[in-house]
DNA sequence: AAAAAAATTTAGATTAATCTAAAAATATTT
DNA sequence: AAATATTTTTAGATTAATCTAAATTTTTTT
């Protein structure tokens, strides 16, 4: 059933995975090159491999998908992934800027009871700590709805679940300013030149970038 | 300082380092290529490349010996071994026959920060489940004086406080007849014909083979 | 609908880790 | 000290993952 792939065929499937996404369809040779930085024919190559494995629906020139079977592996990748995170977060007090490297390699260690066991002990975490949910032992996803702040309306409360972007330097920034998942915050002002915002949180109030307000996802609080 | 090392190169780092201590001096390439289930002529390409990194010292047909360089390497991935079986038992529930493949798994994952923050939430265990000593990190063992039961004398109190062969069989065995690292025993009778003991251990009275009692490590109570 | 640009695949090499079979060196036995 | 056996190394292939450069296909622009 459930054959044993290479850490880098698995780091093929978890790319492809994450690029469906947002193309919703198929997926570019050159985009899944990028994304590993890598080349296109580096990635041809691969894709075939895992076409012959059932793991991707492959069609010359047309771009990939995942199978079910393709999927599957995918996101129970993700799920070691973020588990391992909220393990290193909770347990071994690693900041959130600090995760991401070791998940990469952690992921890949391959028992289904290792991970059963792991959610457990960290009492069946729903998220990770950069707010991405984690799947469950079946596959399952939770999507909870979320905006980019840049949307946001002012004078409206927001609670921030989670970041788009979980490079050191902007989570880094975060914890700079006081911003966290789960803090809430309320919208002052929008400035029409640069659609910078001036935002309400913790009592302070506090400038940030448009930029910035893209990779914040909220969830609205208050009218 | 540390170079990368694959998977592959730190499992013939860390075969010779096990195969030092008990050939005391150059360990042969057929030793090698027994332990990591492969052939001599594979050993002997590996060598010669981790000669090149001055990890090994090498002379053709000499056999081989670590480095100061590559003894700490080798090292430090049994502290990582040692250190992720404690953290399967104690915390994820694991029983000692389960967690050696897990281990020579996890042993891999490259990160100082990550060794030293999991010794800390351990607690700082100076003994894996199967009463291996955690190496410290600047590499000094801690050797804790032990003789094989099969050593034994009649009439003596000994505490069990490492077994030699840590396979599924025997570690499962163990548990069967309740005997497990940390117990107190005394030794009744030793058979001369198939020097099989007669044990008290928990107040029950049982029988074991040489061969048990040859994977025994145990230290004196009383005389 | 041609031409030009971009994306993708193929062809041919390279590196790491492995193997089998043969050659060479060392160790053991007579 | 020869002959034999064992151990170790070399030679030559193979497989996975990668690359560059060239060829092909698709897409976009004119
Ligand atoms: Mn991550
Ligand atoms: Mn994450
Ligand atoms: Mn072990
Ligand atoms: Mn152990």
């Amino acid at each position: 059933m459930l054959e044993t792939l290479s850490f880098t065929e698995e780091n093929y499937l978890k790319a492809i995975f994450s690029l469906s996404k947002k193309t919703e369809g198929s997926v570019s040779t050159n985009h899944i090159a990028d994304k590993l930085s890598t080349k296109p024919s580096s990635v041809t190559d691969m894709i075939k491999k895992l076409a012959d494995k059932m793991l991707v629906d492959y069609k010359k020139y047309q771009g990939v998908s995942l199978t079910r079977k393709g999927r599957k592996t995918a996101v129970s990748i993700v799920r070691n992934h973020r588990l391992w995170e909220v393990f290193l977060v909770e347990k071994l007090n690693f900041k959130w800027d600090e995760v991401h490297d070791l998940a990469e390699q952690l992921e890949h260690i391959n028992s289904d009871v290792l991970t059963e066991r792991l959610d457990a002990f960290l009492d069946y975490p729903t998220h990770d700590p950069h707010g991405d949910p984690i799947p469950d032992k079946n596959g399952n996803i939770e999507q909870r709805k979320s905006e980019p702040l840049a949307n946001s309306e002012i004078g409206k409360q927001y609670e921030i679940i989670r970041v788009d972007d979980s490079s050191d330097n902007f989570l880094k920034y975060l914890d700079k300013k006081g911003i966290a998942i789960g803090k809430i915050l309320t919208v002052i002002h929008k400035e029409i030149f640069d659609n910078s915002l001036e935002i309400n949180i913790d009592k302070k109030q506090i400038l940030i970038t448009e930029e910035v307000a893209k990779n914040l996802l909220v969830r609205i609080k208050k009218q």
